[in-house]
DNA sequence: GTCTATAGGTTGATAGAC
DNA sequence: GTCTATCAACCTATAGAC
């Protein structure tokens, strides 16, 4: 029963879990071999270097997560409801089973000058310009800016729940259960979906007293 | 006209640039006396640790935050409206001509683990718990744990866009500008009050095709 | 309070035997 | 492919002169 993968998926498997658990610089080489059971000199083996380890624990998660994506985007057919470009939005990267990945994730979002050149122009600008134009053809009368706006107020919402995965349940004194992912991800898209609702602000109307 | 303020407040003001820049693990106190342009050993002279000077650059502006916050919602009378809720909460966050505050603020935001037994259980415990009341009287329908779910969502999309703040224009293609705050604050409460109003899911309505 | 000098430890990375 | 041993660079923190 397949006891023991090979050295290099043991250390990208520990690289994940020691990432998302203690951040990226705070985790190093020494921690991630002493976790795999595997000797310091494997990591420069087979991989570089630290950093393209970093990237390649992220390809092996963002990639797939990617592709359900686009086929949850493409399976709503031609004219999906908001609720449903939502969903193909966020459910993929909440739904996971594996612990560990989920705050990966969070971390990495959370990060952007160190991932914004090397991870997000490569990953993210193809998802956010075809969620982008589904959201536009659901909702022509709303701005792009005002789009592109709430677009990222939902992703933060997300990338939030997934940092504070870990601990979300003792903060909230037990009120959020981060467990049931499939409640979460209704709740999420509930959330924001009436948040993309609201018609668009119009500066001169609200100068009015708050 | 005050070209040197004194070295304390000069490291403080260098390790909130930094920290905010490139992360509290990536930045050294080597790092930070240079830009200070004061000597490395100042620093365990008027801070003991790099730990400890982490908590005061924090501190430094979060009570500021956190009274403001009071001081908002109090002055809203004794029924304040959801929008007047939220713009308290996130108002004085986000609301800071000081460009380095805010990217420090996400990224203590977005690093749970570090700072949750330091940082929060001290200073946005007390703010959770008297937003939360605010707003379970603005909704009494809400159950807590929905609105809890929410009050995160939202602090989510807040830290997020404090984090991103400096790269923000760049990766939305000049979409969305982060200087006009005013607008943003306004954005994000319409947003936010959208999501809150939705009424409580139902576990046994959303078994149907989405 | 501010400096120099340095202790004491950890890091990422590599050379070379097997 | 996997190991041991080690390097050079960097880190935080401190002792002690001024």
């Amino acid at each position: 029963m397949n006891e023991k993968p090979d050295t290099k998926s043991r250390i990208l498997d520990s690289a994940e879990k020691l990432f998302g658990l203690n951040g990226f610089e705070a985790t190093s080489l020494r921690d991630i071999t002493a976790e795999a059971q595997v000797n310091l000199a494997a990591v420069n083996y087979h991989f570089q270097s630290k950093e393209s380890l970093i990237d390649a624990v992220i390809a092996r998660r963002i990639e797939p997560v990617n592709r359900r994506r686009f086929e949850m985007l493409d399976a709503a057919g031609p004219h999906p409801s908001l609720e449903q470009i939502l969903t193909a939005f966020v459910g993929p990267l909440l739904d996971q089973d594996l612990s560990s990945v989920v705050p990966l994730m969070g971390r990495m979002m959370s990060d952007p000058t160190q991932f914004v050149e090397r991870v997000f122009k490569k990953y993210l600008t193809p998802v956010s310009r075809r969620f982008q134009e589904a959201l536009h053809e659901e909702l022509p009368d709303l701005p792009r800016s005002e789009l592109m706006w709430r677009l990222f107020f939902t992703g933060g919402a997300m990338a939030h729940t997934m940092s504070w995965s870990q601990v979300l349940s003792e903060v909230s004194g037990g009120l959020c259960d981060v467990t049931d992912r499939g409640a979460l991800i209704e709740r999420l898209v509930a959330f924001a979906a009436a948040g993309f609702r609201v018609p668009a602000l119009e500066p001169a109307v609200m100068k009015g007293k708050g």
